[in-house]
RNA sequence: GCCGGUGUAGCUUAGUGGUAAAGCGACUGACUUGUAAUCAGUAGACCAGGAGUUCGAGUCUCCUCACCGGCUCCA
């Protein structure tokens, strides 16, 4: 560790925490240059009350309440003063205090936030920072000064509740960025501009793949274009299942209140469902394919030998999100899912879960995504949480068999089950490294109980079947968004809403353009025609832009060899080849299954 | 839902109290083109919606809606 890097009394405070000597130096700097921030605000504001203000991945914040909403023009004053105490190079001065002091020293400053932080802390001491007229309450560690953090930037301004509750006070947050060099904070930067021009919502606008009206917040037009990416992914998905014994039903969207009550919607949900009254009767669009599902199961008398049954649905459904977490195509009320609802023997769970995790496997390999695994188990307060502990014990250890089986990777998180069972959720990131749930694999032992479901077993006794949830893309919405940005709008062929552009040279080969586009429509291939009165190079930008994987140029050379000049999305001029030929390629790439 | 911001032509933006602009796109015409933008012309906006202040509002105030960045919550 760089010694003129750190405080002295701090090079070998939790060092060994980190997983390489450059996260734990960049923890520092990040912690480092909140502080800093916070002492820039308060020359400003005296009489700011700081929250907590710690290191997070590429950057800082920090939470203080203030007497006004702060202003863009606030945050340059905030950085001019941060550079001056950068300039400055203040020693970080650590200091242990008897938590008596401290309460003392924070109380006269009326920093309510930290008395509260030092009540929660365990021991008779607590630690403090102090650089220049600045002293905050800190665990440290820091750097030794304030000239290591020259290369930071503040990037937004936003709200967050005082420890995340939305009981609590709202304080403001101030988000900031800060690297080691100049170079690390400008590629920073960079890469932020690049991953915008990624954003779902710009390229689905400029590839007329979905639109919104604010007639339907949070319901998605799907357009031509979108619709064939939306119904390729579906077409795909039937196919797997079909080949992995499941079945598809469809059941109703709109379902009076009594199924709700009964599934436990109604106690657990309701504040996320779209309910009217009609003929002194209360009904709600379901916000889950599972209730109906349940119904189909209950309709008869069912056997052991029945089992698996796995009933699929790509219903729409409707969820009440509320109108501040709306976004794009990732958080939408109006969408479908690759849902399934596989009834089991409590012995085929593992089996099951198994070969679900395969079949995960399978899709996002078709797409080179990566995502990671969390299981999601029940909290403390068991309260929340429907049926019996032992049950919940069962099927959290059982996930978590399955995971370890398959040699996956995966986080436990505590208190983000379902009120109903754990589960699995599969994460994938956006183009700014936001983090989205897709795929899930969901236990439960409640639902059937709720529906008295049974079978009967091998041995003629009734038994109650176990329902395992799952989708694999999650919805088709958040699916989409997240493989625009992903593909960054350039879809393989097989995804590609127009697979193949045929541009003439000029008017003279309009004809012969647009017996070519007529041979591929024939073949069953999404192609487009573009004989305007322009110049080839025109044409080539726009269906450049367009993403489109195949521009097929055609002039007088290709019209008297019955051919098609070839030029690749990604490649450019590939030569020119017989329309039989290109038409065999073609169809050969777009052959693909999961 | 909460905090902050934004909303002007299809898109990107200019316009800070006095007659609504530009580029791209669209349309029309000319050009007939060989691998990322040919030229010219035309049309297109009750400035998100509503109320108010003012002689006068895109511009100031208030309310509503949508969107953006967060928080809380979740496919």
């Amino acid at each position: 560790m760089a010694e003129e890097f750190l405080n002295d009394q701090d090079i070998a405070l939790g060092v060994e925490d980190f997983p390489s000597e450059r996260d734990y130096k960049l923890h520092c700097l990040r912690h480092s240059t909140s502080h800093i921030m916070a002492a820039a605000v308060q020359q400003i504001f005296p009489e700011v009350k700081f929250g907590i203000g710690p290191p997070i991945k590429n950057g800082f914040y920090y939470d203080m309440q203030l007497p006004r909403p702060l202003t863009p023009e606030d945050l340059a004053e905030i950085e001019r003063r941060m550079r001056e105490i950068v300039k400055e190079g203040r020693e970080f001065q650590r200091e242990t205090w008897d938590k008596e002091k401290a309460l003392e020293f924070f109380r006269s400053r009326h920093q309510d936030f930290k008395i509260e932080l030092i009540n929660g802390i365990p021991g008779d001491t607590v630690s403090t920072y102090t650089i220049g007229d600045f002293t905050d309450l800190c665990a440290g560690p820091h750097v030794r000064r304030t000239s290591e953090c020259k290369h930071f930037k503040l990037t937004s301004i936003a709200g967050a509740y005082w420890r995340g509750n939305e009981k609590n006070p709202m304080l403001q947050r101030i988000y900031g960025t800060v690297w080691p060099t100049k170079d690390e904070l400008e590629e920073y930067l960079h890469n932020i501009e690049e991953a915008k021009k990624r954003d779902h919502r710009k390229l689905g606008r400029e590839l007329d793949l979905f639109m919104t009206h604010e007639w339907a917040p949070g319901a998605p037009f799907w357009l031509p274009k979108g619709t064939i990416v939306y119904q390729t992914l579906q077409r795909k998905m039937r196919e797997m299942l079909a080949r992995n014994g499941y079945v598809e039903v469809k059941a109703p969207l709109l379902f009076n209140k009594d199924l709700f009550v009964t599934s436990g919607h109604w106690a657990h949900y309701k504040e996320n469902m779209f309910v009217f009254h009609e003929d002194e009767e209360t009904y709600g669009l379901k916000p889950m394919n599972c209730p109906g599902h349940m119904l189909i199961f209950g309709s008869k008398r069912r056997s052991y030998r029945e089992l698996p049954l796995r009933l699929a649905e790509e219903s729409v459904l409707h969820r009440y999100e509320r109108a501040g977490v709306l976004s794009g195509l990732t958080r939408v009320r109006q969408f479908q899912q690759d849902d399934a609802h596989i009834f089991i023997t409590e012995d085929q769970i593992g089996e099951e879960v198994n070969n679900l995790l395969g079949l995960v496997a399978r899709v996002y390999k078709a797409f080179g995504m990566s995502y990671r695994f969390v299981l999601s188990v029940r909290g403390d307060d068991h309260s929340n949480y429907m049926g019996d502990p032992a049950l919940w014990d069962r099927a959290e250890a059982l996930l978590a068999q399955a995971l370890e089986a398959n040699g996956l990777e995966y986080t436990t998180v505590k208190g983000e089950a379902n009120f109903y069972g754990p589960k699995i959720d599969q994460m994938v990131q956006d183009s700014l490294k936001r983090e989205h749930q897709l795929g899930t694999i969901q236990l439960d032992f409640q639902l059937p109980r709720n529906f008295g479901l049974i079978y009967v077993n091998e041995h003629n006794h009734e038994a109650i079947p176990v329902v395992i949830h799952r989708a694999i893309y999650g919805s088709f919405e958040r699916f989409i968004g997240i493989l625009i940005e992903h593909y960054a709008g350039a879809f393989p062929v097989w995804l590609a809403p127009v697979q193949a552009k045929v541009l003439s040279i000029s008017e003279k080969t309009a004809d012969y353009a647009r017996e070519v586009y007529e041979r591929l429509t024939a073949e069953g291939l999404r192609v487009e025609l573009d004989v305007r009165d322009d110049k080839i190079g025109a044409k080539i930008r726009d269906a450049q832009l367009e993403k489109v994987p195949f521009m097929l140029i055609t002039g007088a050379k290709e019209a008297e060899a019955r051919a098609v000049a070839v030029r690749s999305r990604e490649r450019g001029d590939e030569g020119a080849v017989a329309i039989d030929d290109f038409i065999a390629r073609i169809k050969a790439e777009a052959d693909f299954d999961y």
